[in-house]
DNA sequence: ATGGTTGCAAACAATTTGCACCAAA
DNA sequence: TTTGGTGCAAATTGTTTGCAACCAT
């Protein structure tokens, strides 16, 4: 399926399909992007308390459902879990945009767990 | 020279060579690795307050002496600016080590300034 | 003396917690 | 009806700012 069954991610997780939880989900799950909790806010009109967004945003990381990212911005981005990838991020206007190669695969093995890779630099529209 | 000129850095600087600044640069120029704003306000004995701490950090970082850098932890991290490499972090106990070589040379050109690049997994001692 | 520096108090912003209430299963 | 989910208020934590006093140059 192209977008995924949100309903069936909540289930699966052991989550309860509350309204709020299916919103949030459906916003991660339309724009496979890293979202910051005051966007969330914005793009669910203000509807759902902001404690709640952080709660059920540690609760689906905590299940695998959904990624902290950390851009190097001031506050923590959340993103629906996919496979390994990277992001760039815009030194300018902060725009980021997914990277879906990792370039280092290769190191990944021993007691390396994990890595994270960020580029800053300038995206299209703030280099013309 | 091996450990740099403390003095000499703040005054190419611009920067006024007080007894808190001298002491921070020595902190972070005699181990060679990022540190939190609280691990040097308990290097330094508690003897500078930390508002002082995040200013002369700060200011060190807009003249490039000094680096800030963003671990995944809760809060920002410091170190003396040496050349381009990347961090070891243990998902255990947070301990960082510097790691000199950069794999992606060849990335850094056209529209990219820069790029950030942790590790995470586990040290020599968490490992055993 | 004068402009960078410092400390204290207070402001701020991001995130977390306590608790009573509500709703999905 | 049982337990997870939600909102409001309040507490926490990391970081910044205002302002008066201070000291290196």
């Amino acid at each position: 399926m192209k977008q995924p069954d949100i309903r069936g991610l909540l289930k699966t997780a052991g989550f309860k399909a509350t309204p709020s939880r299916l919103a949030i989900l459906e916003v991660l799950a339309h724009e496979e992007k890293p979202f910051a909790v005051h966007e969330l806010e914005q793009r669910l009109k203000g509807k759902i308390n902001e404690v709640t967004l952080y709660r059920a945003l540690e609760a689906f990381a905590a299940k695998g459902i959904v990624r902290r990212v950390d851009l190097g911005h001031d506050h923590t981005h959340y993103e629906l879990e996919q496979k390994h990838h990277h992001h760039f991020v815009c030194i300018t206007c902060g725009e980021v945009e997914d990277i879906k190669i990792c370039p280092l695969p290769q190191i990944k093995n021993r007691t390396i767990s994990s890595h994270s890779l960020e580029f800053f630099g300038l995206c299209k529209s703030c280099t013309i």
